[in-house]
DNA sequence: ATGCTCCCTTAACGTCGTTAAGCTGTCAAG
DNA sequence: CTTGACAGCTTAACGACGTTAAGGGAGCAT
C-alpha cells in the first residue's frame, strides 16, 4: 500500500481492522501498520484516538443516511420508518463490535443534521407533527442500537465460548424449578425473525399514536435500499 | 480501610470508580488502591478485567430484578412492563456510562434467570403468551438500553464541552437552509418527558399486539420501587 | 518445628495512547 | 540554482494499562 495517507484512509483501515478483531483491536499502531505508516504519522491527520472513533461513527451513520434517502419520496411514513431501522441494523451488522462501537458516536459533521431536512419534510407533508416524527426516529434508532448491541454481544460469546449460550448448558443453569425460563430460552427464533416481529409491533404502536398517514400505504413496504444515489 | 478483598467489596469499588470517573478510570490499579491493596491482588478474587465487567453488569442486574420483584403479584402486565423500563433506566443512569457499561454484559449468576420464574407465571396467567412476553421483555430492554445510552453520552459531552449540544451552536452548524432540522433541535423536551411518551407509546404497541389483560388494569401504573425485599 | 494453604506483595513484560524532536521531500521566492 | 518554509513522515521515549511470575508471611494442622 502506497504511501500518502488521508483522513478517509485511515478511517477506512480503522474499520477493517474493527472487522478483523474487533473494538479491541482498533489500536493507532494497527491502523498505521495497514496503510504502511507509523502510529505517530496518524496524528498529522486525526487529532487523538476518540476523533479517529468519531470519525469511523460519522462514516458509518453517512451511509445509512445514504441508504435512506434512497426512499422514494412520498413513501407512507410507517413504511419509510421501518426500513430506515432494516438499514441502521444492517450497517450495524456489518462490523463486529458495530453497534457498540458506533451508537452515541458524537457526529463530525453537520451536513448529516441537513441530510434529514427533505424526509421529514416529507413527513409532515403527510400530517406528522414535528414532535411525533421525533420521537418515532428517537424511539427506533433507540431500539435498534439496544437490539443490536445484545445481538453482536450474543454473537461473539457464542463464537469465543459455544457452550454458552447453548440450550443444554442454559437448561442446566436454570435447573427444574423454573420451567417457564426454561422454555423460554426454546421458543427463541432468530434474531432477524424477532427483530422483524418487534420492530412491528413498535411501528404498529407509533401510527396508532400518530394516525395512518393520509395517503394510502402501499401493499409492502419497501425493501433495504443497498447503496449509492444522492439525495 | 482494612484489609480483607472480597469479590463484593471488588464489585463495590470498582462501581465507585466508575462513578468518579467514568469507565475508563475503572482500572485495577485504581480499584486496589480504592481498597488499600496493590493491583495483582485483585487476580486472586477475580479471573480478569472482563469478569468484573461482567460481574459490576450482573450487579446491577440483580438491583433491577430487586426493584421489579416488589411489583405486586397481578399488577396488570403492562404497568408491570412500563414499570421495569423505569427501574431499568434509573439503575442505569445511577452510574457514569452505566448503559454502555452494564448492557450486553454476559450474567455470572444464574439466580437471576430463575428470578424471572414469577412474573413470568404472572404474566402467563394474565393470558400473555410465552413469545409474546419474551418479545416484549425484549424490545423494551432494548429500547431502554438505547435511550440511556443517547442520554449519558449527550449529557457527558455537554459536560466537557458546553458548546456541543448548545442550541446556538446547532443552529448555526445546520445554517439556515433546514428549516425542519432546525426546529426539531428546539422542540426537543427533557429527557425524563421524552422518555416517558416514547415509552407509552412502545407499551401501547405492544398491548395492541397481545390484547389488554382479563383483569381491568389499575387507574395508574405503579411507581418505581426504590429498592429491596425478597422475592 | 514443619509444612500447607491462603492471600497478598514486589518486579517485570509487552502493549497501549500520546508527545517531542528531527529528518526528508516539494515548491515558491530570491 | 540556492534558500527557506512547511507538510508529512520518522525514531525515541514517557507513563499507564492488563497481566504474569515469583516469593513472602500469617494462620493452622500435623
Amino acid at each position: 500500500m502506497a504511501k500518502g495517507i488521508t483522513r478517509e484512509l485511515i478511517v477506512e483501515a480503522a474499520l477493517g481492522a474493527l472487522d478483523d478483531g474487533g473494538i479491541d483491536a482498533v489500536t493507532l499502531r494497527a491502523v498505521a501498520t495497514r496503510l504502511d505508516v507509523r502510529a505517530p504519522a496518524l496524528y498529522w491527520h486525526v487529532r487523538d484516538k476518540q476523533q479517529l472513533l468519531d470519525e469511523m461513527g460519522t462514516e458509518i451513520q453517512r451511509r445509512v443516511q445514504r441508504a435512506v434517502s434512497q426512499i422514494p419520496a412520498g413513501t407512507p411514513w410507517p413504511d419509510a420508518l421501518e426500513c430506515y431501522a432494516r438499514v441502521l441494523r444492517r450497517e450495524y451488522l456489518a462490523h463486529r463490535d458495530g453497534a457498540r462501537t458506533f451508537s452515541g458516536t458524537r457526529l463530525t459533521d453537520p451536513e448529516l443534521l441537513r441530510g434529514q431536512e427533505p424526509r421529514l419534510a416529507d413527513w409532515v407533508a403527510q400530517g406528522v407533527g414535528l414532535v411525533d416524527a421525533m420521537d418515532a426516529a428517537e424511539l427506533v434508532t433507540a431500539y435498534v442500537v439496544g437490539f443490536v448491541i445484545e445481538e453482536q454481544e450474543r454473537a461473539q460469546s457464542a463464537a469465543s465460548d459455544p457452550d454458552r449460550y447453548s440450550l443444554d448448558v442454559r437448561d442446566a443453569a436454570v435447573g427444574p424449578d423454573s420451567p417457564l425460563v426454561a422454555a423460554s430460552g426454546h421458543v427463541r427464533a432468530d434474531a432477524d425473525a424477532r427483530f422483524a416481529r418487534q420492530l412491528a409491533v413498535l411501528v404498529a404502536g407509533i401510527v396508532a399514536r400518530v394516525g395512518a398517514p393520509a395517503r394510502p400505504a402501499a401493499e409492502r413496504p419497501p425493501r433495504a435500499p443497498s447503496a449509492g444515489a444522492a439525495d
